[in-house]
DNA sequence: GTACATTTCAAACACTTGTTTAAATTGTGC
DNA sequence: GCACAATTTAAACAAGTGTTTGAAATGTAC
């Protein structure tokens, strides 16, 4: 009794796991709507475009998931003393967790997407995020400020992105390296594993000592 | 007195730098070859195919930098004790700089294609360089080891591809975040200086100390 | 059931892709 | 200069792309 799912659904559904899996530009107006059971017209008739197509399959996850960390970071804002860099970034968890009542293994996907989008179409979803949601992340990038007091605010910029890097470029590879992972450590690997192993690498690296080149800590130097 | 390049060099150099803006799929021969002013044919001709220029495109890199590591992988491995993790994480630092003698701006570009390889074509430069160059790469996973002896080994696992991901998509999209930083805080950003940000960020995530259910560092906690 | 709007469908559109072909050109050894 | 190989060239190829079209089918209100 699956239903009769209405045109619409049956592409996001069919178009989020290819765009996860094979990246935007490799897939095909016509893979999806072969794998959605649906006419080949029916993506330009319902969305206008396959540009429009990629925006409702991330908007489908990102509206949910802003709220969410709206709610969350707006908390950790009221408190009177600033918070543990860890807490800060744990409160991603939940929120993220919490997308897979929006579709099965919504979780995956969507970390899966983000990943494409950030490589794949290069500066675009960076842009579209940026401009919809800018709000909500000035509201992170405040909490960690608060947090890590000492960091100066360029570098703090920069270990962000190495952050979103980490975890985008993680979750971009996810199926590879849980295959190796499982073969090589006989470990069972979902999603929320990964997420909780990235936690402490994440903070460690965004709450580092801060390199100068007169106060070079421990013996950096490569040879000479 | 540009001097009359052979055409294999004229492709190479055009297929580089649209490879590492546009990535590898986005990228048609067409354009790189009105780019090196050469007919279209003569990719075919000289190389084979698209899949065999990509192939030569990374070669030119990966043969010149992996003889390097190697080089310092095996100095670092005949120390006597074991060495600092941020030593062995800044042997990388020579060897990348020195392509820049391969091509100008050769450190740049060849950071960008590595991020391009692994996000674009999943799986097939993974598959490339493990199977190419893997004996360097266990030096370097067995100097990591030798440093961190307390991480498991899977948890190292998963945290040298994090590391990976982190360098990678970092130099992805090297251009926009160099643009942002530029425009935000005022600073000339070269190749170098994000390699010199990026070492304390990976060794800080590489050591961090290692979650555990019944020991949770920090307090931890998202909410409940 | 009739009238009208919504949705589906097969077919074609114009365009781009990587690759191949066969003739023309250039280079090389003698 | 001749002969022969290496290279370059324009043209075409087959296959794939996103999008559009107009007719058929379906749904909906009266």
């Amino acid at each position: 009794m699956v239903a009769k799912q209405n045109t619409q659904q049956k592409i996001l559904d069919a178009a989020q796991s290819l765009f996860a899996e094979t990246g935007f530009n490799d897939t095909s107006l016509r893979q999806i709507t072969s794998l959605a059971e649906v006419n080949l017209a029916a993506v330009n008739y319902h969305f206008g475009s396959k540009k429009e197509l990629i925006q409702a399959v991330l908007q489908r996850y990102l509206r949910v998931l802003m709220v969410r960390l709206d709610q969350e970071f707006s908390r950790l804002l009221a408190a009177q003393q600033p918070n543990n860099l860890t807490q800060v970034l744990a409160v991603f968890v939940k929120p993220l967790l919490e997308l897979n009542s929006v579709h099965n293994n919504g979780t995956r996907i969507f970390l899966q997407l983000l990943g494409r989008g950030y490589t794949d179409v290069q500066g675009h979803l960076r842009w579209f995020i940026n401009n919809h949601y800018g709000r909500v992340l000035d509201k992170f990038v405040l909490l960690v400020q608060q947090s890590c007091p000492q960091l100066p605010a360029s570098e703090l910029f920069w270990r962000l992105h190495f952050s979103l890097g980490t975890v985008v470029f993680t979750m971009a590879s996810n199926e590879a390296l849980a295959e190796i992972a499982e073969a090589d450590f006989n470990e069972e690997v979902d999603i929320e594993g990964v997420i909780q192993r990235l936690l402490p690498y994440l903070a460690a690296g965004i709450a580092a000592p801060v390199f100068t080149r007169s106060h070079p800590q421990q013996q950096l130097r490569s040879g000479t």
